[in-house]
DNA sequence: ATTAATGCAAAGTTTTTGCATCCTA
DNA sequence: TAGGATGCAAAAACTTTGCATTAAT
């Protein structure tokens, strides 16, 4: 039987995506984890997000060709600029919407959704 | 100045894309396309898909490392099965949702918006 | 006739994978 | 010490790009 096991690459991935607000990419991870575990490879980096992403661990945020990853499972949506690609939380979203209460569809039953809003962030607009 | 050209490719590409309801991937594009245009290149889709979407003809879903395209640019949601993946679209989301009626956030505007909804769909679950 | 757009191929990015080795349980 | 996980490197998958040529206006 396959029973998972503990390693400190999984350790150090999972305690840098908690500790950052900034949905880092796989690249970004492995050069941030790369710090403190100088052997780490891409390889590991990959396979241990994609594991916790299937374990419901962390979720992935797709955008423009490049996963990125978010250590925040909780509810919420992503803004993602269209200027600078920075993805930034929203938390506050869709309380009063029936089909996300209700969790149901005319083509089914909703396990789990995701929201992406598109726009300029302020910070962008500024220039 | 630079004054955009009318090309069989993009109308093709365009014309393929209005026509299908299964948000197609740049490569699915290329093949589909290329029984009609024998000679069309890769490099051209990707060309024109870009361009297209900067001009708001079709939208892009990024996904998991692939960008998909949709023809339909209104803004509306997908039900994607996690059996059969199939994607279904959906209209009638968050009609009282005051974000998505005021397109405003405080990070910045939205110019569109994506919602995923992940699910078994009701033709799956009769097996 | 201009020059935007294409086809081709080569290069750039991002992600996956095979395999020997390492290390957790 | 068994076998899951890693490191490494090579390959795959996806996308972009330079340049000569083609073709829309």
């Amino acid at each position: 039987m396959a029973t998972e096991r503990l390693t400190s690459q999984k350790q150090f991935i999972l305690d840098y995506l908690k500790s950052v607000k900034t949905h880092p990419s796989a690249d970004k991870v492995y050069s941030a984890v790369r710090k403190k575990l100088p052997r780490i490879s891409r390889g590991t980096v990959y396979r241990v997000l994609d594991n916790f992403k299937d374990k419901g661990k962390v979720q992935a945020i797709p955008a423009k060709g490049v996963s990125h990853f978010d250590g925040d499972t909780s509810s919420h949506a992503h803004f993602i600029c269209q200027k600078c690609n920075r993805i930034y939380d929203i938390f506050d979203v869709c309380s009063k919407c029936s089909i996300l209460r209700n969790k149901r569809l005319k083509v089914g039953r909703i396990n789990h959704y995701k929201i992406y809003f598109y726009g300029i962030c302020k910070n962008c607009s500024k220039n």
